[in-house]
DNA sequence: AAGTCGTCTGGGAGCGCTCCCAGAATGGGA
DNA sequence: TCCCATTCTGGGAGCGCTCCCAGACGACTT
């Protein structure tokens, strides 16, 4: 009767790190019963328990997680991928609190986040590698743009994946979570119009953006409900700063008369702002602007303050979350589209 | 004599990865010769690692990472650990440009990015026995306050760690990369003076921070190297939009006749020029305001925009990826802080 | 007294890979 | 012709862990 009953003294060589082997024989146990007693199974008694655990922290163990992974195949790490231009994710604060939420919302269900950036096309086939590699158990996708070939590459993907905002292509089939931009932009010209502006001009995404075509097709629909007409009003930009003020030179160039614009990003209205006063215009007095996002360390910090489309990107990640945790449980959920409100922010430009 | 010569037909289950050794009886050689062949090493003949590279690619083969790493004790990945209160990692576009470069950086060495926050003293544990559980190869770590229980406890692990900038606690004996914060803060109130501007006065970051009193100690130093006197002018922010506002406003209660603000961050910059602007005052004709980071989506965007102490976040974390990698390549180098220089970049503000 | 159950334990197998080593094939020299 | 170095190959061991299974033990019932 194999009775481990001596204890060995703790590794003498520093870099060597202990095993559960190590751990079970001070402990005076095998090394299934260390096991139990360090992931809480049950059919351990309370006493090797204890014994088990006080040899861990004597010893300083913590567990080889490639060995764990390569026997229970799964990693307890999620993917979050963000496909866009590096410019784009420098510039565009949505991404800080997406990969903040991510971060929250994850190791709140004890899930380990890694973060990975897909810049071009050239880092399509790594992220595809590293995906399939085992080192994730899912993923959460930003790919907004029509054409990226990510998300095509994805669905041949053995790992379960959820997009945050409509990706680009074909959304039949995959999981996704969006906003509902078009309501959004609704919202932003409606009051527009509220406030008594007639010449709405709007300053669009890329509109190989669904989230920006999307944006578009709301000031449409909300000024042709109104019997309003629009040609001429509409310049296209993407979604920088720059862009914005662009096109609002442009605009102006083409409708002097201009009372209202609704950017389809912040900063986009930041632009705005500045080609306007730039100008000689005042806002809101002769222009009111409105702009998308409402990110929080962006919109109300403008002169003036901006009237945003409000979204709420911590709930779209932990719809993300929460769909991409079923699906890890294997529940039978059907791919679908969940789709968010957003609400008017109104500050003062509008 | 055992020759593989029968080709086996793919798996058929489809959620069943192909191994290596699916692989190797697919191409008709042995698993040694097809590990040879994936991971080109030498002394493999043309002819089998033609077919084990075709094999692969039939099948679809991506090797497992877990049983790669549980072999070689190595992951290829490194964390980039993240400590402050998520409210600061969120308005920050410093972060932003450190997470995006640190990705750029490591991808190029073939290093994937795990990214990590650490909100709380609660996140600690956690983030410790992820680092220790052989996930990563080692660690850029983001650490900046004094009492941040996180640099001791990393202290003690098996996994080399560079910080970036100083780490709050003492930095003897650890890697790091730090920005010259005192040259910074006395090019920007000799600037200040060069203008003219004589009742200069400061907004400081968090004084346990060891950047905000360092930049706090380039801004008495120039002043008292001018031979100017400095008592009262000095007020404590946090790095925040609203705290640069709260800081202007209490200095002008004291000092109504000041005529320049260092700001030790961009951001308190921009509540400088807010509560500035509410109390009347012009700037740059009445008041002239420097900020510190010079990040480049908030310093060109402000009105006016800000002149403000240059520091580039991809220049360190390239130092700091340096750095790790010699460490990791078990090269020799004695634990020092790498300094940084910045400049001055001068816009309207002052 | 023998049987049955539930609790607890140790050993073995095996996850998929890399490395080491022995041996087979090959290609020159002596 | 033989022999040695060189190139190439396959099998075995083992990384550290989890899971399965058989068995030990005690506490019950029959």
């Amino acid at each position: 009767m194999p009775r481990y009953t001596l204890r060995v003294p703790p590794r003498c060589s520093q870099d060597e790190r202990p095993t559960l082997e190590d751990v079970a024989a001070y402990a005076g146990v095998s090394r299934s019963t260390a096991s139990r007693a360090l992931n809480d199974d049950a059919y351990v008694s309370p006493r090797s328990r204890a014994k088990v655990l006080d040899a861990a922290r004597d010893l300083g163990y913590s567990p080889n997680q490639a060995a764990r992974s390569l026997v229970t195949r799964r990693t307890d790490a999620v993917a979050v991928v963000l496909s866009e231009p590096e410019a784009k994710v420098l510039d565009d604060p949505y991404f800080a609190t997406v990969m903040h939420a991510a971060y929250r919302e994850l190791a709140a269900t004890g899930v380990q986040m890694l973060l990975m950036f897909v810049d071009s096309r050239d880092d399509v086939p790594r992220t595809i590698r590293f995906l399939e590699g085992g080192h994730v158990d899912g993923a959460l996708v930003f790919a907004p743009h029509q054409g990226d070939p990510l998300p095509t590459a994805l669905r041949l993907l053995r790992v379960p994946v959820v997009f945050g905002g409509r990706p680009g292509t074909k959304s039949r089939g995959t999981h996704a979570v969006d906003f509902d931009n078009r309501a959004g932009a609704r919202l932003a010209v409606r009051h527009l119009l509220q406030t008594g502006r007639r010449r709405i001009a709007t300053v669009t995404g890329m509109l190989d953006h669904p989230a920006a075509a999307d944006r578009l097709a709301g000031w449409r629909e909300a000024l042709e409900e109104a019997g309003i007409d629009h040609t001429g009003l509409s310049e296209a930009g993407d979604f920088t700063m720059a862009s914005g003020e662009r096109a609002i030179t442009a605009l102006l160039e083409r409708a002097p008369d201009l009372d209202g614009v609704f950017a389809a990003s912040d900063l986009m209205a930041a632009g705005a702002l500045q080609a306007l006063r730039r100008a000689g215009r005042t806002v809101p007095d002769d222009v009111g602007v409105v702009g998308f996002d409402d990110n929080p360390s962006v919109a109300p910090a403008m002169s003036p303050p901006l009237t945003s489309v409000h979204q709420d990107p911590r709930e779209q990640i932990h719809q993300m979350v929460k769909r991409l945790m079923a699906l890890l449980a294997g529940e039978p959920v059907r791919p679908d589209t969940i789709m968010l409100p957003v609400t008017l922010a109104v500050r003062d430009s509008a």
